[in-house]
DNA sequence: GGTGCAAGCCTTGTGTACAAGTTAGATGTG
DNA sequence: CACATCTAACTTGTACACAAGGCTTGCACC
């Protein structure tokens, strides 16, 4: 049951129903999901093993709100997870390409729509599938990871998106794995995650003012506190 | 204080101390850490989600035996994070060099010494400190994860050692990165990974023998029982 | 002797009670 | 009115009690 709500908790933080920064109350949880206090401090302590989510002691849950610093080194353990695995992968299969074909057709159709939440979750998916196409589940998990704490670094950072920009890189990622040239692919990915990371509006880490307003904003509350 | 039980444990089972497949009794340990099987509960959770141990439900929780299948995975995971990092990773600084040939020499005084389990833990500690030593926590902790995971299989798949042949092969990957040529150690690398990878004693996987076996041996018995 | 069954012990799973600490708000005082 | 202080409500931290299921061992029966 735990891992349930671990689960949907996740993916709530990762289709930005609940914010950076957001308070998560054991006992609201608990009222929600209809289990005890237990169950959701066990969710709540494996997200924080990865580093979705942090309690400061006495105080609350909060869902992670990375630092610059943090959000630098993601995308930097990203650029080495993936170059690597693509240089040292197999060339996909014709069954791995179709599963790569179909999921661009996702992310046409969601920016097609227009779904912005939907569209943060399917351009960090992206990298997540073609991992996860290779067979590999330990290194897909900790692609799944660094996916998700890149959404938070999105949720924070990247006010407007250059969703469109990187559907064009994603085109172009997998153009290249499908006519077997990994290495070319593993090149795309590593300028793909650079210019992404190029694009986020980080705040200059000198300036007090940032320090200050993430102090005082404490707890914007996780959703409607029903009846 | 659980992370606390969960870095002893952890410690306890890296170093040889608890044997692949020993169960771990929530009640013993609580006993031993004079805590209440919640702290223990959690810190078994925490090595849970680092596919440390496991549980089986009511049966109990056990230390992870890797199948041959995890262990390739595994292999092939640390190939691509490592080969990723050195190939995305500027050359290192002196101060970086001077603690990388410390380990080098601490490895030599543990072959000296010929302290086998500590020289497992060393020749893994090896990859993790050539990545902490890059500054990135978040892949530095996927390492030692990777590692970590790494040292179950050896202790359960790698009857004698090719200890030596491992130091050899660090010296000159250290060598690479000393002569700041880095694209050299990540090949250098790739190649020692699946040396080792090669030199492990993987039973035949259709033995139905081992299955058995497997089945047969349940609980080796964490510890002495004294009190 | 062999076999099936059942009771008791031991395991984890989950809920609950209380302890310790933090925060916000009311209240009294200058 | 401004400000310090104290109290009350709410947070997580930890221990504990009981529930549910699995394994072993002893016993009855064939």
């Amino acid at each position: 049951m735990p891992k349930g709500i671990e689960k949907t908790l996740l993916s709530a933080i990762v289709e930005g129903r609940i914010a950076p920064g957001s308070r998560l109350s054991e006992n609201q949880l608990a009222e929600a999901f209809h289990v005890s206090r237990t169950l959701v401090r066990e969710a709540l302590t494996r997200l924080e093993t990865r580093h979705i989510v942090s309690v400061r002691p006495r105080r609350g849950w909060f869902v992670n709100r990375p630092s610059a610093e943090e959000a630098a080194a993601v995308f930097a353990a990203r650029r080495a997870v993936e170059y690597g695995f693509l240089k040292t992968s197999a060339p996909f299969g014709p069954a791995q390409i179709e599963r790569l074909k179909a999921h661009i057709a996702e992310e046409r159709a969601a920016i097609d729509a227009g779904d912005k939440a939907q569209l943060t979750y399917l351009m960090g998916d992206f990298h997540c599938r073609i991992i996860a196409l290779g067979g590999n589940d330990p290194l897909a998990e900790i692609m799944r990871n660094l996916t998700a704490r890149t959404i938070l670094i999105s949720l924070r950072y990247q006010p407007a998106e250059g969703a469109l920009a990187s559907h064009r890189d994603h085109c172009g990622i997998a153009g290249a794995i499908i006519a077997g040239d990994m290495d070319r692919a593993a090149d795309l990915s590593l300028a793909h995650l650079e210019e992404v990371e190029a694009g986020l509006r980080i705040p200059d880490a000198r300036d007090p003012l940032e320090d200050l307003r993430n102090t005082l904003r404490l707890d914007p509350a996780p959703g409607g506190q029903g009846h």
